[in-house]
DNA sequence: GTCTATATTGCGATAGAC
DNA sequence: GTCTATCGCAATATAGAC
């Protein structure tokens, strides 16, 4: 289908140049066809860029859900550490995604702010108030020191978020960020 | 001077919407003359953004510096909370120097990366080196845990970039992230 | 669906009067 | 140094043949 060597396409280029930086005419040249081409499959550039944001977002959505799924059964601190090898790891391998969706979380393109961002913005309520409830179950079972649920989360995606800052802007990334939570998660430890 | 009432127009402009969304039309309105006359006091959109990288990217070195100087007679764990704080507040009272270094730091425009990068990576190349400084003379002095400095300093970063993120996404941040960094650093200590 | 050709707009940058 | 007027160009988008 070309819609999806289009789409594929303008991925890769949205997160290297962003989207001002973008042209059709590149797009157009990296999937193979002509510029007025890409108008039989999109509305415009914008349209184009939108069915993107909803196709990365649901990548990660589908991360996230796996990584809480799969870790259900573990005692909170276990599955917080979990979590974040697991989303550190959806990082790490998907590299595009994640410089798509970091530029579209801090500088989305100003003429589709709300509309781009309001899917992402809902994504990461819910993935705080997850991680929140599994602070507060650690609590109530006495394994983390009593502390704000909310507050702790918050940190907690502080240390997600700088992660994913140092795997952008170093290709040469060692991975060994990941001691960082391990220090995070014990030192909460009641010992 | 109208040299500094055009960066400062530019600098916010280009710290809200980049350098690609930024028009010379916008900045000449927001500085109260006309497109051209632009041209009187800098050579183009170009050589008038990479001035405002230098001006801002000398701002951050100088919260850097007097973090440092002001910090050290502390212990090395009490050092490395004032540092964040100190820069932190930096983040906090500058959000328009921040969202454009951040900016410039994991997006930078295309066709000045190198140029407009160098001085900033050396920057951060001196900062590292200072804060595993620091964490070895914690574990000289037994203070810390032994562990590899170097590692410990990026984990710092980590930490430090997510907040970063977190004070650029959330305009009515609570600033309690600096929790993060309280557990992180006492969680070293050798206790 | 793809193409060539073209419309249209707005950009960075320049010329030249004052 | 500032302005009006304009150039040259590249961008998104459209028309219409095949």
């Amino acid at each position: 289908m070309t819609s999806q060597k289009i789409k594929q396409a303008a991925l890769v280029l949205f997160a290297e140049k962003g989207y001002d930086a973008t042209t059709l005419s590149e797009i157009a040249d990296k999937t193979g066809i002509k510029k007025p081409s890409i108008y039989a499959h999109y509305p415009g550039k914008m349209e184009l860029f939108l069915d993107i944001v909803d196709f990365v977002t649901e990548t990660y959505r589908a991360a996230w859900t796996d990584a809480l799924e799969k870790s259900i059964d573990l005692a909170p601190d276990e599955r917080l550490e979990f979590i974040f090898f697991a989303i550190s790891s959806y990082y790490i391998t998907n590299r595009t995604y994640l410089s798509f969706l970091v530029r579209l979380w801090l500088f989305p393109p100003v003429d589709c702010e709300d509309k781009a961002l309001l899917p992402l913005q809902e994504l990461s309520e819910t993935h705080i108030k997850n991680i929140a409830a599994i602070f507060k179950q650690g609590m109530a079972e006495k394994i983390f020191a009593l502390d704000s649920p909310e507050e702790m989360a918050k940190a907690y995606f502080c240390l997600l978020d700088g992660y994913s800052s140092r795997v952008i802007r170093y290709p040469k990334f060692d991975f060994n960020y990941q001691k960082a939570i391990s220090i995070f998660c014990k030192s909460m430890l009641l010992t």
